[in-house]
DNA sequence: TCCATCGTTTAGAATAAATTAAACGTTCTG
DNA sequence: CAGAACGTTTAATTTATTCTAAACGATGGA
């Protein structure tokens, strides 16, 4: 064992960068700080850690740490590992992002984009059963819609169906998937 | 021109829920929940809108809906439209969601993962620079990494830059918009 | 030129989100 | 059984974001 085992400083402060950077991206990506923070720090510490670990590493409270690590945990990001004769729950980040991709990430995508779907749906509906009328224009706010605009509308209603269905028809294909 | 060219109140109630169905989508993948709401209300609209007629129709500020109409326009997702003789700017919602996609998403998405890219690659060649010490620990912040835990350290960083680079490919290929 | 009408900017107020300390329920240990 | 060590929940605070009103510069008539 002549070579060694110990990492510089440097490494360390490197990994606090990597820490940061990973917050900051999925802050941009709207997810929230802690959740990068969370992830990064474990996907470069190849230990698993018990929650105040990570609280600590992180400098925060336990009770943020508990939340970030649920949310991960139920994005299959981190995996629960025990370890014999300790009670703490420890904590090691998935490094199969495919896991991550399929499991987590892609069924929440999916339900946040069925409830838009549901709604487009409901206005097709809506729209072909509006009646025109000709005269009775009960109040200012009422519009008037010619055939050709009208038209129109059902036009960008289908569009947008068909956005929508394409666009869960790629997040349920394996074809995502096989890139990433 | 027996049939007719009035819709009922119905329908503009519909839109509504349309609007704000398209605003709590957008919130919910983390872009606000007005972006969502503009380009719906535009999306429904055959006739191009003025600023002020977007504002009232959302019911915010002028200076809220310039900002959306920025964001929007920038993103591709709406076009200015001038009308002759009047002063004001109207805009109209860009239906070609593929140019949406390829001309403002994508790059968006992009440049924020490129920052991540560069992170991730400051972060390797930290890594191999670090140098391994036997003694001399200065601090209790220091930590002990075994050689099997750098080669780990070094395996991830790996992956994670491969799937950055694959992802970069995904959103530059045609492939997605081909999709989409 | 002067006034009216735009769209934008900005500083401050309102709103929403993240974070924490403290209380709580559980489970293990002595 | 009592106490300590966990993780979670909750209510309150802090922080960040969003929104607005007012001021501003620009543009186009009168």
């Amino acid at each position: 064992m002549e070579s060694a085992t110990l990492t510089t400083r440097s490494w360390l402060s490197e990994r606090r960068r990597f820490v940061e950077a990973g917050g900051n991206t999925t802050h941009s990506f709207g997810l929230g700080r802690m959740i990068g923070r969370a992830y990064a720090l474990l996907y470069l510490t190849p230990e698993p850690m018990a929650l105040e670990d990570i609280a600590l590493s992180l400098s925060v409270s336990k009770a943020s740490a508990s939340i970030v690590v649920r949310q991960l945990s139920s994005w299959h990001a981190l995996r629960q590992v025990w370890i014999p004769g300790d009670r703490r729950d420890y904590y090691e980040a998935e490094t199969n992002f495919s896991i991550i991709l399929k499991e987590g990430i892609m069924p929440g995508l999916r339900k946040k984009l069925q409830s838009a779907g549901l709604q487009i749906e409901r206005s097709m509906s809506a729209e072909s059963g509006a009646v025109s009328l000709d005269c009775s224009r009960t109040s200012e706010d009422d519009r008037i819609f010619t055939r050709e605009q009208r038209a129109e509308l059902r036009r960008r209603l289908k569009t947008a169906q068909s956005l929508h269905r394409r666009a869960d028809r790629v997040l349920t294909s394996k074809l995502l998937s096989r890139f990433l």
